[in-house]
RNA sequence: GCCCUGGUAGCUCAAUUUGGACAGAGCGAGGCUCUCCUAAAGCCUAGGUUGUGGGUUCGAAUCCCGCCCAGGGUACCA
């Protein structure tokens, strides 16, 4: 927003340093002053010091930085673009005038409205693919983050400029589903699923794998189950469709909960073929070593690189019964997108432990000759544990199954609804109370880093105080309320004609970094930095509220303040937004 | 063995484009603020040798090397 004043404030330095023969270095690192009550940028003269004591001469950096900050402060500080200028420890700050800063952030925001952040179309189209839940199993609390994940990456991207393709890849085929089938038709045959059919799913899923261990000798049904499959027997394949349409509308339903939809659904299933193919093309081809019956299809990847350390390691590209494994399925799956799309970037939210599938998977297609392989990205992300490192998995029962979590959560928002704000009209409460549970649960996936293991305990999942998402959403409702009683909002916001208070000035930087924020969270893939500067501006809105009435303000001040607590709005519900979370009006 | 990730306040996490201003929040602890736009809020206090030992640098949580701890991956699981 001050790209030019940045440009001319260099070039005075730049011409200042020349004068007096002091050398300068290549680029200087522009950043915001430390806030202080008003809003200005900054530099450091430490490089440019460390260049004079390099070339020979003997100084000390801080001070000697300290002292051509000093000289340039002096030098600059007659410009008018500048409310004032300072050397602070080798720093030199450039203050901006306030309110013309201010007037131009909150007339932005107000005529962009929902756009405000948005970045400008890149002419890239970019797949991310996401969620990939197993049919015929439960969907726990360890499923979400990919889910939750993958689609905040999608709306953060696409708000950035990118054009998305939201891709989601069930895993309807393998061992489990036939595990699944086989206790179906034995113990359940023509039973239909209730209405919590995940829930059910998964229950049947757990009680086969009980029955199996309880009595080994029957994994034998199971073996010729799997064979009557593989032969595609009537009976069984249309069982199989039936069952996996419950399993796939069970995920509907969850998927629109949370206001998470796809543009393209892949199968296991639709992959499996293409994926034999590429198999026998890449024998054909002398990549993969035909070892069967006795061993299975292997890629010996670093050998065909000649690498002197393993790194690639060894890609099983089929079972040594000729059926498709995981890595074959991948192999389609990545000509089906570059195939069907132009794309430049073809993402996988996928847990950390696959990063070496990935790798032995795309750098095998890139052996191959598809040039497209190298445009595939794992986005990796550390698992959901439970307290004590715990691993969720169905078989050792140590899951939290989502429709409990979001049962749980709401139940018990509304309970803090009913306490707070207990005259809201009851489908309003009960609308309430699923929007802010909803958001409890999704940002702790959000609000860490993709490197770091989440760990779910239900004490913090319905804590709603704090650095949470009902703390952001409370602000907006806060705003909202504000607004509500007023009636036509000044449509052309003004510079204001008080000095303005710190934490205005503040929370005016706040919305101001928005745009900023969107595009560096869509470059690194992460959705951290979206919460935290959610999270940022709903705490600079609520010290504003609690130290600037609006309403009961002198009329000057209660018009420019009112455009304020627009833009304040605003930036919080499209910071939300990006992250899948609702804005409620009120709460 | 080899590879990857993490280790920051009692707990959960940050740290502004990657080396710069006094390492910041929340929870928890102690205290304060509702005749005032929703107190799901705001304010104050206490809490740190950034796992550890070296190195590079004017300057290191951040870069390099060693070590310790935790987790993950490592040919027919996904």
């Amino acid at each position: 927003m001050f790209e030019s004043e940045q440009k001319e404030a260099e070039q005075q330095i730049y011409l200042y340093l020349k004068e007096r023969d002091i050398p300068a270095p290549e680029t200087f690192q522009w950043g915001n002053v430390p806030f202080e009550g008003e809003w200005g940028m900054s530099t450091s003269l430490f490089q440019t010091a460390a260049l004079e004591a390099r070339s020979g001469k003997r100084v000390n950096v801080p001070e000697r930085a300290q002292e051509i900050a000093q000289e340039l402060a002096a030098h600059i500080g007659k410009r008018r673009s500048f409310s004032r200028v300072e050397a602070v420890r080798g720093y030199l700050n450039l203050y901006f005038d306030t309110g013309e800063f201010s007037r131009k952030v909150i007339a932005k925001v107000l005529e962009q409205r929902r756009d405000f952040g948005k970045g400008v179309p890149k002419d890239e189209q970019v797949m991310v693919e996401f969620s990939q839940p197993n049919t015929h199993k439960a969907f726990h609390v360890g499923h979400l983050r990919s889910a939750i994940l993958g689609d905040a990456v999608c709306r953060i991207m696409a708000f950035a400029g990118y054009d998305i393709v939201r891709a989601n890849f069930f895993g309807d085929i393998g061992l489990h589903v036939i595990k699944w089938l086989w206790n179906y038709m034995n113990h359940h045959a023509g039973e239909k699923p209730p209405a919590d059919t995940t829930r059910w799913m998964g229950d049947l899923y757990a009680e086969a794998i009980r029955r199996l261990e309880e009595n080994p000798d029957l994994e034998e049904e199971v073996r010729e189950l799997y064979a009557r499959w593989d032969r595609r027997d009537p009976e069984v394949v249309a069982l199989w469709q039936k069952t996996r349409q419950w399993s796939l509308d069970g995920f509907d339903d969850m998927y629109e909960i949370l206001d998470i939809h796809f543009d393209r659904l892949y199968s296991n299933s639709d992959a499996e073929e293409m994926g034999k193919e590429i198999v026998s093309e890449l024998i054909k081809k002398g990549i993969a070593e035909d070892l069967r019956p006795g061993g299975a299809v292997v890629v010996h990847i670093d050998d065909l690189l000649k690498l002197d350390k393993e790194k690639y390691r060894v890609l099983v590209a089929l079972r040594s019964d000729g059926t498709a494994l995981y890595a074959t399925l991948d192999l389609a799956l990545a000509k089906m997108k570059f195939a069907e799309y132009d794309l430049t970037k073809s993402i996988y939210v996928v847990d950390v432990r696959q990063t070496l599938h990935f790798q032995q998977a795309w750098k095998t297609l890139e052996i191959a000759g598809y040039e497209w392989a190298e445009r595939c990205e794992h986005l990796s992300y550390e698992l959901v544990n439970l307290p004590g490192n715990v691993v969720m998995a169905s078989r050792e029962g140590t899951v939290v199954l989502l429709e409990d979590l979001i049962r749980e959560a709401t139940a018990r928002a509304l309970e803090v609804v009913e306490e707070k704000n207990p005259s809201l009209m009851k489908e309003i409460k009960q609308s309430v109370a699923q929007t802010v549970g909803l958001g409890a649960i999704k940002y702790p996936m959000l609000a860490r880093d993709n490197t770091k293991i989440v760990t779910f305990d239900w004490e913090a999942a319905l804590d709603f105080n704090g650095q949470a998402a009902p703390y952001i959403q409370y602000a907006h409702v806060r705003a909202n309320s504000i607004l509500r009683r007023v009636h036509g909002l000044q449509p052309n916001p003004v510079a204001p004609s008080h000095d303005l208070e710190p934490a205005e000035v503040d929370l005016i930087e706040r919305i101001s970094q928005l745009p900023n924020e969107v595009q560096r969270a869509a470059e690194d893939r992460k959705t951290l930095h979206i919460t935290n500067a959610a999270y940022e501006l709903a705490r600079s809105f609520n010290r504003f509220y609690k130290q600037c009435p609006v309403l009961d303000a002198p009329h000057e001040i209660r018009k420019f303040r009112l455009t304020l607590v627009a833009a304040a709005r605003q930036a919080i519900a499209n910071a939300l937004n990006l992250l899948g979370i609702e804005a409620p009006p009120v709460m």
